[in-house]
DNA sequence: TATGAATGAGAATTCATTCAT
DNA sequence: AATGAATGAATTCTCATTCAT
């Protein structure tokens, strides 16, 4: 009973410091981020963070971990294969975008770093990034398959697909105050363009 | 005379270290490189390095001050104007496209870097970012009041023409390998897309 | 209650550090002196000095400042107007020439900087200097105005007073054997000379 | 020929090296002093000074150096056996003011690191502290002897006399303005002050 | 478990000195 | 002789990590 109450604790003590680590993280990158500066924003001592992570690095893994789960949760293109491609797309654009921008830091944490951190790369890569564009090229695979889509290389086109949303956060990142205040205008227009990306022309029909 | 030989030596000697930085932090990071290690890939020794550069952080501002150079260079929307929309956009994102390949390490080091440092993106923003778009703006503007684009607004426009080629290039930072090896293919499709983007239909016509 | 016991702990090992550096520093000068040979000398890790100072002119800064501590506790020149001149110099001279050989070492440091530090110059005539002269200056006023001193500038005086004493000071810094090993006598001296010192002959009536 | 014009140039140089040395160490101490910054004084290259001094410790030495030789041409005391000693003084201490007044930054170079030099303490001590008060020790024994001075120890007695001017030549170099701006008062008193300092009051008589 | 002082390895930077020109 | 770029040893300072309380 009680093993389950201190269980729960520990968790979201852990959960505490991640949120914390992401917060500071965001703002200045991953190494010029220091223990303490986490600590201090979770609020622990600098040694607490040791009774959760085994050392720095580990908490950047940890972040990495916690995205996943958010991003892992929304890739369900089987649930796709059921709705028109015009309408998924428009409901899964506006849904991934809401999404990011809910995480922003954390996507900025990760983005950052992947880049410049090659463990981090080949971890990221084998998570998130191959097991998602190979549910994507599955899905236009099929839409291919159906007709719903141009024919085409599923690979190639999946990467131009995801490099719409991603080029326009990325811009976020680097500041552009337009996409930062039309957040909601970027997503509905890249919801657009990615309907008509690749769509068989059925509807002049 | 021998000053403007002592001034060429001096250039290239600058420039070989530039260059072994872009070489050295593309790989991991500017945080993580050490002012040693590009030493040793400059092949001079560590103190060398504030011969020519204040302090690691200068190296970062060069780095950025010689990506700039050559974009800027590639900015000339005046041209463009004299060009049919389709033709200029062909030709332009195949330049760039080649331009980005050839300086790859060191938009990787600016893009990871300008993510995560404040000080650096005020820069970048200042001397790259707000030029480079208040042209494509202006240039979108011209050809929405000469008909050969859809109206809408030339801001939101610009910045969804430049967020696909830069999502892609980030997935090739990101390690994705279909990207690296057929950025030829990536190019053609980009330039492809971003021709029929926002184009008025008069073709059908 | 615990928070006292570890701020004295805090404190004990503030001053521990502070007197080995004394020590190290009168041997050899401040800019000689490393911080790795303070830490060595104070027996903690080089580190650790930087838990209890900003940098390396925070120590000196509280060398003067420990200095300035004891120094002020003796300027008690409000007293002496309660005893005749003659009695009060004798005992007054007595008493610091006592303080200068208990904190040599610290006095050592503090000149030898002060000459050739602007910044600390500046910190030691504020919070030293200035506030000690204008006492004895007050003092001197006094004496004259009560017939025990000879008419003439106090604030003369009070430099030319000084003068005695920092000299023979600065002789035994320079080395002056004879100075070291006849501290007592040139303390006796001093006092005798100083006594008479401007003092009016009222003694031969 | 040829050689005694090189030579003079060379010492000239050597000369100018070593003033431009003593302006900048008077300001920051001789530690805190670059061989850059004396060379940019100097007006000549870095590496020049090598050509002059085996390295930066015989700039030091050779400002002592060339001290030692100013003070040593004072030394005249057997001159004073000629003079009464209060005529001697008030000549002797009016002269030594002046010479310190023109060399004041030389002087504040040598006090302030053979305070804390041992090396050049001892080069010091040697060549012009011991023989200086050797004559001076001579001198006043020869003054007691003679009955123009009260017995006493002259070793003493001869510190007690050098260390007023010494006193306030260090309250100068401290930054006392007063003693700045009154220079020449504070030479008039001490030669006054001196003058009865052991004196035989065969004056009354 | 939580704490935070202590640690020391490692990084940036300085600068006396050398040496090719 | 003069120059000043190159060098690398030495120094200051940071910070991830440990551990006694």
């Amino acid at each position: 009973m009680e093993n389950i109450f201190q269980q729960q604790l520990a968790d979201s003590r852990r959960r505490l410091i991640v949120d914390a680590a992401i917060a500071v993280i965001a703002e200045q990158g991953f190494q010029r981020t220091t223990v303490k500066q986490i600590a201090q924003m979770a609020g622990v001592a600098d040694g607490t963070i040791y009774n959760y992570f085994k050392n720095k690095d580990a908490i950047l893994l940890a972040i990495v971990e916690q995205f996943t789960e958010a991003e892992v949760r929304e890739l369900d293109f089987n649930e796709a294969q059921k709705v028109p491609y015009a309408a998924f797309v428009q409901m899964y654009i506006k849904h991934r975008m809401d999404e990011i921008e809910a995480n922003f830091a954390a996507l900025k944490v990760v983005i950052a770093e992947t880049i410049v951190n090659e463990a981090l790369r080949t971890e990221v890569n084998r998570k998130i990034y191959t097991p998602a564009f190979e549910i994507a090229e599955r899905y236009f695979q099929h839409l291919i398959a159906q007709g719903e889509m141009q024919p085409g290389d599923p690979v190639l086109r999946a990467r131009l697909f995801a490099a719409l949303p991603i080029g326009i956060c990325v811009l976020r990142m680097l500041g552009d105050e337009h996409v930062v205040e039309n957040w909601e205008r970027y997503s509905a227009e890249i919801a657009a363009l990615l309907t008509t990306f690749g769509a068989t022309d059925d509807k002049t029909t």
